[in-house]
DNA sequence: ACGGGCGGGACTGCCCGTTGGT
DNA sequence: ACCAACGGGCAGTCCCGCCCGT
């Protein structure tokens, strides 16, 4: 959904799930600190009147620290792993299923299991997408850099050329529509079910953009 | 296509042909100082390294003046009157019409009129589009401004809600999909003829996305 | 209390008070918009987050016009006839008089009259004077300069000289003792009698700065 | 007797004078550097001819820089260690004592201190407070606050609320007085004796303002 | 007198490279 | 070997002054 992971020193390797480490339990919590400094303090100031000097003296680390641990101030508030575990889903999908099939079930399952996982944060984000153009923005543009991502993975499968129009075009408009289902969602006061609607803007684009 | 003008002083009325007015040529005259200036400079030096400072002192204003033609660095680059043009042309489409017809009209039709008048402009751009992330990131985003405008224009035709859910997922799938049709013309060095990639781009969203 | 009416084009005699002319009613027509504006602005979105631009918008008069009847920003909060007044009632005191006396005198009856006629208004400056540094700054800077007016004016009955020391440090005390006490009542949301205060204060003065 | 020290990345802690350390000597350096290219450039061009570009310039630092080591323009000027030296020295007076002659005895040792230690500047900076208005602003705002630091220090000795009224009164008279009393020393050319105004005007205070 | 356009400069804040210290 | 502090660079904002035209 947004930013990708930015790891302090380059990028660990992808599935190394089991047993974090010492060392990288330090790092996460690290991490959280900052992340949870930041959503207080935006709380209680507004987005653009926190600074980063703010949040890294609240989190009680210095400002290059929190540069190394997100590329940018945006980040902080959108960064997750929502394009990394989409692209897993998508990848561990059957290869014979339509394209579309295969990203409906992955968008959906990875949205789902955000939303199970940290609801709050999820309402916290999705009300500052809406509000503030700084993190509209850059999501606009991390959803962009996803759709490439899903892209080039569906292309593989459907033995297509990695930067194929049609594909590209496809996830785009794909990627797109998850974007207005959370801001639709979101500028509802979070009412609607998420899921679903998800759902309906993929059923939208299915039938071909026929809206009569 | 990109960010709408940002005229000095609040946006004059739109409709207003009939003798721009001496004030106004001197305004549009500085206006294209500044433009023109920053693409000699980018040309000569790429985007990152040329300032808002060297850009005011190549075209003789100064650096303020410089942000009150342009609201930042980047619309400097991007600023057209694509969307404009755009939803003008879409009002005038019948009302019968089916909106995605209607669209691709009034895009495709702004689009090769573009082309026609400042080619080689559209051609710059469109190469810093695809190599300086920067302009990549503001181009989606303005984008997503317009698909929001044409979104509004469509729904006032077709009877529904300005921030009907189906209506935006329309138009912003629509816009995506220009914006790839856009990229892979500049990264093929603008081998193809764009409004033919434009209308295969509508094609793909019209079939409802099936690929194979 | 604040800074001295700014009128547009220097200063108009000061004792004008019998007809005021229709050119004069049009300028504090324009002068009150302003106010009024700047007052509505700042209650919806703070101090700093109010620009002169936006001030102009809101009066209805450009941004020029704006720093024609007020020369900075501050000013068109902190403005007001406190001190012409205060020096008016000053010069009225009868000769004879203790100097402490006619102070206290002519400040109170100054500040009484404002209380009476402009409560609402008092309230809400005297609470940004609190909260907004730059108000405070400018507001203590301009209680010297009234100061130094005040001191003039006792220094002449007191047949001293003009910049006399003991009469400056005098009146610089009696300044500054007004100014907490103005402070003071609104940091307590105006619950006291302001004028008791400054009585209160200046009492503290007059003890001879004995505190046990 | 002006702004408090505004060091680079928050105060580091207040007694730490063993060892100084490799890095405070070099910011040290820096902070004198810029201090000096001021007053260099000042007298050669006046202060307001002076922008901080040239200031980092001469001082060989970036205008970011000297920003991280000036709050203002204006503290570059003024900044000095005089509150917090009155502070500490009025902390180790007696208990018993009573507070105005606490203050008289901290406030004369402390500028006498200055005045022996670093004349020059003295003098510069007390001509420039009279010829600069801005600075003349930014003085009396620092002075304000200084007295609200000592007021603390006293309300804390006496037994008082930190924001007691008299005792706000109180210490605001007296660095009214200091002020008053620098601007005539440095309007007299510097030829009187600077600590015998201070006590001048503080026994101005202490008898109660009586004029006559 | 007013509008409006432009210049200038202080200041903020993000972000990044380097360096010194541990 | 790491890491935080330090400094640099630049975009961008806003106040305010000046001048020109009306």
């Amino acid at each position: 959904m947004a930013a990708t992971t930015h790891s302090p020193s380059g990028d660990p390797p992808v599935a190394a799930p089991p047993r974090p480490g010492l060392r990288e339990r330090k790092k996460l919590r690290t991490r959280t600190a900052i992340r949870r400094a930041t959503f207080r303090l935006i709380a209680a100031h507004g987005y653009e009147a926190t600074t980063v000097e703010q949040i890294a003296e609240a989190a009680d680390v210095s400002p290059s620290t929190v540069f190394r641990y997100f590329a940018t101030k945006e980040d902080i508030v959108l960064a997750d792993e929502y394009d990394r575990a989409a692209e897993t889903l998508l990848r561990a999908r059957p290869a014979a299923e339509p394209p579309l099939e295969s990203l409906r079930a992955a968008l959906t399952e990875a949205f789902a299991a955000m939303l199970a996982e940290e609801p709050e944060e999820m309402r916290q984000r999705s009300r500052l997408i809406v509000e503030v153009p700084a993190l509209r923005a850059r999501m606009t543009g991390t959803m962009a850099e996803t759709a490439l991502l899903l892209a080039r993975a569906i292309a593989g499968r459907a033995g297509r050329e990695p930067d194929d129009l049609d594909v590209r075009v496809f996830t785009a408009a794909v990627m797109g529509a998850l974007r207005e289902a959370l801001i639709h969602w979101a500028e509802r006061g979070h009412q609607d079910d998420l899921v679903a609607l998800v759902h309906r803007t993929l059923d939208t684009l299915q039938g071909g953009l026929r809206l009569r």
